[in-house]
DNA sequence: AACTATTTATAAGA
DNA sequence: TTCTTATAAATAGTT
């Protein structure tokens, strides 16, 4: 783009590349603070250097720009009512999706310069309202999950609490039990020895956002 | 930048902001491709327009892009060895770890024009090493969820099974036993009513990749 | 890192 | 929206 107009393909030479990755990557990432001050927008942008350097640049935070990215790739693709596992879920899912369809509709109607741009507001308000809703849908479904494991534990102590009143009254009579082949596991509270981190590293930076 | 030169701040106006984002963007995303393609660098760029409308552009695939940040973000914050849960994965860490300082070492050694080139490759290598190092502990983790809600359920079957042999002994004797608070769920498979889908849309588009 | 000749990007106007 | 154009900004090659 100066001296002379180089074609846009590979650059073979390392050193010549290296320049050009720094002087361009400042540029790049200049432009993209610009844009978002100047139009007041949310962008994020991640660059690996040929050496694999990470540089990255986000107007707000980057896990807030990726995760309204999912959130709108996943509305974009219609994929969401597979993922949805509960009726109720589900209910939630389609509710929203027949909301907006009837806004878009009603929108559509309007007609006018100044209509426009309330119209956008409008757009604006409900995309809003999207992505927390979105975000309390996936709140449930880890709360699901959680909620599977203590129903679990809950089960097992009741059965272990049973197992061990029954023994009392099987012991006495000093009888030979077969029931015993498991009592090395008696009297420990209900659980598995593992220790658990997080599910996905996700589950830390990445996780759905509180509202 | 041109007739007149402009504050790079928030543009009020709303008609102005709107063509400027529409100029600007388009400049941003191919100097995005120009440098991605010049330098063979990966790239991701998400922009949401000041109206809520979603514009991204990734080298590869965004799920490789914000999946190769995610795994640099948590080794440069190197917050990983809080989250890392068993003694194995533990010392899985601490191992690429070390192993990292000791190459860097090792490289920072070297001298001489062509062997930068051989560094960086090194470099490039050791990087596969440990994202995939890094996969496998992520992987190992989901393992680990899954395991305890199995070893969990396993563990309560056991116990019905000793429920019901116990009673057996017991219920001819025509017994009035204090255990059959409980019987309504005798019988049932031990498990819990709740069906599941994922525990966050991550793990659908968003997981680990395969090795 | 600096310089600078050119190419690109783009703000304002049509 | 799209084009035109005067100017600002970016940058390839050089030092």
């Amino acid at each position: 783009m100066v001296r002379r107009k180089i074609p846009i393909k590979k650059i073979d030479n390392v050193t010549a590349r290296q320049v050009t990755f720094s002087k361009r990557k400042s540029g790049l990432f200049k432009k993209a603070r610009e844009l978002s001050l100047l139009c007041d927008s949310e962008i994020a942008l991640i660059v690996f250097s040929p050496g694999g350097k990470l540089f990255d640049y986000a107007s707000s935070s980057m896990q807030k720009v990726i995760e309204r990215h999912i959130l709108w790739s996943e509305l974009n693709l219609e994929k969401l009512d597979q993922s949805c596992p509960t009726e109720q879920l589900r209910c939630n899912y389609a509710d929203l999706n027949k909301e907006f369809g009837d806004r878009i509709r009603e929108m559509r109607q309007l007609n006018g310069e100044e209509l426009q741009g309330l119209a956008l507001r409008e757009l604006q308000k409900l995309e809003e309202r999207l992505v927390s809703s979105l975000n309390r849908v996936y709140k449930a479904k880890v709360e699901n999950f959680t909620r599977e494991i203590d129903i679990l534990k809950q089960k097992g102590n009741k059965l272990m609490e049973d197992n061990r009143l029954m023994k009392q009254r099987i012991k006495p009579r000093n009888e030979i039990c077969s029931v015993q082949r498991h009592e090395h596991e008696q009297g420990r509270s209900f659980d598995t020895s593992l220790t658990l981190g997080l599910s996905f590293p996700a589950g830390s930076k990445y996780r759905v956002s509180e509202q």
